[in-house]
Parts: structure tokens; C-alpha cells; sequence
DNA sequence: ATGAGTTATTCGCTAATTGCGTACTTAGAC
DNA sequence: GTCTAAGTACGCAATTAGCGAATAACTCAT
């Protein structure tokens, strides 16, 4: 069970070890030791990897996790189309639009 | 930094420890360790533990991560409205119906 | 090509942590 | 009261993390 995509989120940044290592306010050996799989970081260190990458947990796992997403719950504006997110408006809109396909696909 | 969420979810479930850790294949005395903060999980126990739960790693290690959805990029059907999945046609039909509003505000 | 400077990999050691069994405590059923 | 199951706490053995130091690989300029 190693964590992969590392090295390749590392990269992405254009970050050496030591810089990921500073980061993370630990040793660069110990962070090469996550990388190569030898060693495991601690939840903490988990965690501020997954916020220094920009992704969750669960994808540095290797875990596949989708939540299904209901568009009534949301409560912050998470959606987005052509990388713009969504207004509040915008949002109230899509539940109605969905709401008005489904009433007339049911009286077909 | 604890797990906290582990014992509310196990008795949403209705099990006991000794149930709980034998679904995970360890001891009772590890698992209840878990619970109180005393130890944590392997990457190994924390996954199963996510995947009984029904839950994500992020969730369980206290971490509210939200990404962005852009619906143009999803390839499944995860949206919901009232429970229930949107299907792919809706879906593009948010998403034309999205670009239409925008087109209309841009030209006010 | 040589050498300086940076980056990556490996290793031994120590300190810390895990997982287990066991024992103790509590709660409820009979 | 006694029995069983649930939850809690602890000592011990074994594993593991984290660190620095040493080594190897890579990248430049000269």
C-alpha cells in the first residue's frame, strides 16, 4: 500500500524532496522514505500533503472515493461548467430545470 | 488528532467493538485504541474502516475536503436532485442550459 | 571533461508506536 | 448473586518512523 502519486504531484509542482520536506516542517529522508514507500507519514503529515497537493486523502490512498452529490445539500457553490463556478442562482436554476425535464418526461 | 467520528459511526451500525474489529481482522483492544485516540490504524484499517463506514478517509481523519466539480468533466453520474441520479441527458442538458443563462446575462 | 552545487537514494541507530493478550470494570439478563 | 457481553486500561514484544550522515546521480558553468 503505497502512495503512488506522490512523487507525480511533487513533480507537477516542480518541488525537490527538500522542498516538499520543508513543507511538511520534517526531514528530506524521511519525506524520500513516502515517496519510495519504505516509510509512511503520519495522519498529520498525510493531511498537510493532501492540502500542499490540493487533493484528498483518499486519492493519496489510492481510494477512489465518489460521493454521490445531491445539488439540494449543497451549500456552498462546488459546481462549476467550463471552469466557472456556478452562482447561487445558477445553481437554484439547474434543481428547477431537472425538476421541469423529469415532470415532462413523466406525462409522456 | 483523533478519529473521532469511529465510535459514532459504529453505533449508527449497531456493532460492538469486538464486531467492529472483527470485520477488520484485529484485535478488540487495537480497534478500541482507535476509538479512544490511545492508537491509530494502519493506511490498511483506516481504508476498510472508510469503506464498512461508507465514508471517506478525509471524512474519518476529520478532513471536510470539497473538490470543485466541473460537469463537463464527469465522466459518471454522480449528481442527484431529490434523491435521485441525474442521467446523462439531464446532465448535458444542465450544462447547455448553464451556458444558455450565461449567454443571456452576458448580453443584458 | 572537470568541478561545484543541487538533488535523490540508502543505511544504521534510536526513540516512539503499534498490536496483542490479559485483566479489570461496568451493565444487563436471568 | 451469577453469567455473559461490552467497554477500558496496561505491560510487553515487535515493528516502524524519523533523523543525520554517507553515497550516488544529475545539472550546470567554465
Amino acid at each position: 500500500m503505497n502512495l503512488d502519486r506522490l512523487t507525480e504531484l511533487r513533480k507537477k509542482k516542480n518541488w525537490s524532496l527538500q522542498d516538499t520536506a520543508d513543507r511538511l516542517g520534517i526531514a528530506k529522508s524521511t519525506y524520500a522514505g513516502y515517496e519510495s514507500g519504505y516509510r509512511r507519514p503520519s495522519f498529520e503529515a498525510l493531511i498537510t500533503l493532501a492540502e500542499l497537493f490540493g487533493t484528498s486523502c483518499d486519492d493519496l490512498l489510492g481510494r477512489h472515493f465518489e460521493k454521490d452529490i445531491e445539488l439540494t445539500d449543497l451549500k456552498k457553490k462546488e459546481l462549476s461548467v467550463d471552469y466557472r463556478k456556478l452562482t447561487e442562482t445558477e445553481t437554484s436554476g439547474v434543481i428547477a430545470f431537472i425538476r421541469a425535464m423529469r415532470e415532462i418526461e413523466e406525462k409522456k
